[in-house]
RNA sequence: CGGGGAGUGGCGCAGUUUGGUAGCGCGCUUGCUUUGGGAGCAAGAUGCCGCAGGUUCGAAUCCUGUCUCCCCGACCA
């Protein structure tokens, strides 16, 4: 392709619209323009780069097994009634488009595919003897999140590769989960990626096992932990570790206190002089159950340690057996509405009596306790006396009549000791999730009915698991992962384009001839390659092949006329002078080995 | 949804406080010169100043409404 036809309109100046390096690049670059919040047009060289992504993306799930398949776009909202998500999925801070159409039937955008592929797989698959199937599409999702940031990242229309599997049993699932897992290690290796793949939670898709797959930079989203041994690596979402010990208090009796005024941790301690992890720390919650039930929350934690939502949420669903629709701190508004005044907030302890609740108004009239393992392992602590400005000092579980059953709702942080091996520990590293794979279990088969016979004639809901990539977000995390000052450093695999011949002097005629000499060898070698014959200046051309990221650049300069090229290398900048032949012998060693 | 910021030529911005009919840099067009790291000179083109009302002799500027975009947050008492 040549330059001058190539449509490429770089950009100077950073965009104001653009935060991070990876999205200023691809909109500097001419790669990407948005047409709305959260919605862009991928430019002819970003479309070649999402097709090389999902070429690789292809090769490995077919050789794995998988059947590529397309799905409708447009879902009628029965199918999502009678998975139960259409209400969730629509209402109030709902992630799916959705509208009527000209019958005032109801139809939403879809943002995932399970309802569909699960009621077709009930439809076509009957028989334990067609299992196991893996079907899998890549296709435009759409997402109206409440927030859509940094370029594709969090986009509100975007390109996924979705796979789905169907299993007769639970082991079978287990089996294609690790195929997939290995898939995945492969594809994004080969598209040049230093990707990690982290313990997370399953969240909202629900079921047991699941996997992310995180490509380290620092502009992430997501907070991974990974031991020094490289052994164990979790989202902090769902990361396990030792929380650090705390020196005992040396055993005295209970005493009250007036702490006035010292509603934090750290007011209380420098006050007191009482160290954060000799104080149990009590924190009051409001979560809203599925079945419209507004559960008060009284969590007990070490006051050194935070609170982890994800694990809180989980804890509350399997105490109260119900999916949980959100769980926040709950205000002094929010008392005030329900016509509660004797709750002192910043001098909670964990025996606060449910009597607090009696009147309110539509909460349920006594707590739910919970409290993390190093508040219960306490033998004695600090907290608060429930009485404002009040405190108790050495208290003991047995004096505020037990404690909760131990549960793990703390933050896992950098520093501490592992799990697995208490002489390795955390580091945190930042990660953009670009893949997610789950054993869903029997979650969709079953609400939607979707069954296959077994080997003894009876009708049994399928095994499933779901496997995801964020093409588009990949694309992304690649050039955050791979630029320098000057511009992107497309991986080889993933770059629109090979190599680039850039003709210095676009007048001087020996230049001109030998570029076009060794750019039609390129082509001929099947090298997909750029020619830059635009009459700019050279630094012009060398500004833009650095910005674009073609890994190859062959320059046709002064040395022209002895046919001498110079090679360079635009991860590290090397460059090397030889004979044309030699350099197009090289980039075919290197491009096609 | 809450908080903050911004909408002025393709991109980046000034002008708004104090109302007087729009400017700078880059880019674009033409010509000459230059030609290895975003050239120089000259001459040009491009604006419903987000949109709609209002105030005024006069509005980018003041008032009201509205739309859009960006950032932070929805986090621990």
């Amino acid at each position: 392709m040549r330059v001058s036809r190539l449509m490429l309109v770089t950009l100077r100046d950073v965009p104001a619209e653009a935060e991070i390096t990876s999205h200023q690049l691809l909109l500097r670059g001419g790669f990407i323009r948005r047409v709305g919040s959260g919605i862009y047009a991928y430019l002819p060289m970003m479309w070649k780069v999402l097709q090389r992504i999902t070429l690789i993306i292809r090769e490995e799930m077919n050789r794995a097994g998988a059947l590529e398949t397309l799905l409708p776009q447009l879902h009628p909202s029965e199918l999502w009634q009678r998975s139960g998500r259409w209400q969730g999925y629509t209402a109030g801070e709902g992630i799916m488009f959705h509208m009527e159409d000209r019958q005032g039937r109801e139809l939403g955008l879809g943002p995932t595919h399970e309802e569909v592929i699960t009621s077709l797989a009930g439809e076509l698959l009957r028989s334990y003897r067609q299992l196991p199937v893996n079907l899998y599409q890549v296709q435009t999702k759409f997402r109206d999140e409440i927030r859509p940031r940094f370029g594709l990242m969090r986009g509100r229309e975007f390109i996924m590769k979705d796979a789905y599997s169907f299993h007769a049993d639970e082991t079978d699932l287990q089996a294609t989960y690790s195929v997939m897992d290995r898939a995945y290690r492969r594809i994004f290796e080969r598209c040049g990626l230093d990707a990690v793949s982290v313990d997370a939670d399953s969240g909202a898709i629900g079921g047991a096992a699941s996997q992310e797959f995180m490509v380290t930079a620092d502009a992430g989203e997501d907070l991974i932990l990974i031991s020094d041994d490289g052994a164990y690596a979790a989202n902090q979402e769902k990361a396990v570790s030792l929380a650090d010990a705390v020196a005992p208090l040396s055993p005295a009796p209970l005493t009250c206190l007036e702490t006035p005024g010292q509603t934090t941790i750290e007011g209380l301690c420098s006050t007191q002089d009482w160290k954060p992890g000799q104080v149990v720390k009590v924190l009051l919650l409001l979560a809203v159950l599925e079945d419209g039930h507004e559960q008060p929350v009284l969590v007990s934690l070490r006051g050194d340690q935070e609170l982890n939502d994800v694990k809180l949420v989980n804890t509350v669903s399997r105490r109260t057996e119900q999916g949980v629709l959100d769980c926040r701190p709950i205000s002094p508004d929010d008392l005030q509405r329900q016509g509660i005044n004797s709750i002192p907030l910043g001098f909670i302890g964990p025996d606060l009596s449910d009597e607090v609740l009696a009147s309110a108004s539509s909460w349920t009239s006594s707590f739910l306790r919970l409290a993390d393992t190093t508040a219960t392992e306490l033998e004695q602590f600090h907290c608060g006396a429930n009485t404002e400005d009040q405190h108790r000092s050495h208290c003991s579980w047995r004096d505020l009549g037990g404690a909760p059953e131990s549960e793990d709702l703390r933050k896992a942080r950098a520093g501490e000791r592992c799990v697995h091996n208490p002489d390795t520990r955390l580091q945190e590293k930042r990660g953009i999730e670009v893949g997610h794979i789950f054993q869903l279990g029997r979650k969709y088969s079953q609400a939607l009915d979707c069954c296959f016979t077994n080997e003894k004639g009876r009708d049994e809901p399928f095994w499933m698991g779901c496997y995801g990539i964020g093409v588009s977000r990949l694309a992304q995390a690649a050039v955050e992962q791979h630029h320098d000052d000057t511009g992107i450093r497309w991986p080889a695999a993933i770059a629109p384009y090979e190599a680039i011949v850039v003709i210095a002097n676009f007048q001087d005629e020996a230049q001109k001839r030998l570029g076009e000499t060794v750019y039609s060898m390129l082509q001929q070698t099947g090298i997909d390659v750029l020619l830059d014959d635009r009459r700019e200046r050279a630094g012009v051309k060398f500004k833009d092949a650095d910005l674009i990221g073609i890994p190859w650049r062959l320059v046709i300069g002064r040395d022209a006329a002895d046919g001498t090229v110079e090679l360079v290398q635009r991860s590290n900048r090397e460059m090397r002078k030889m004979p044309h032949g030699e350099a197009i012998d090289e980039l075919l060693q290197v491009l096609r080995p």
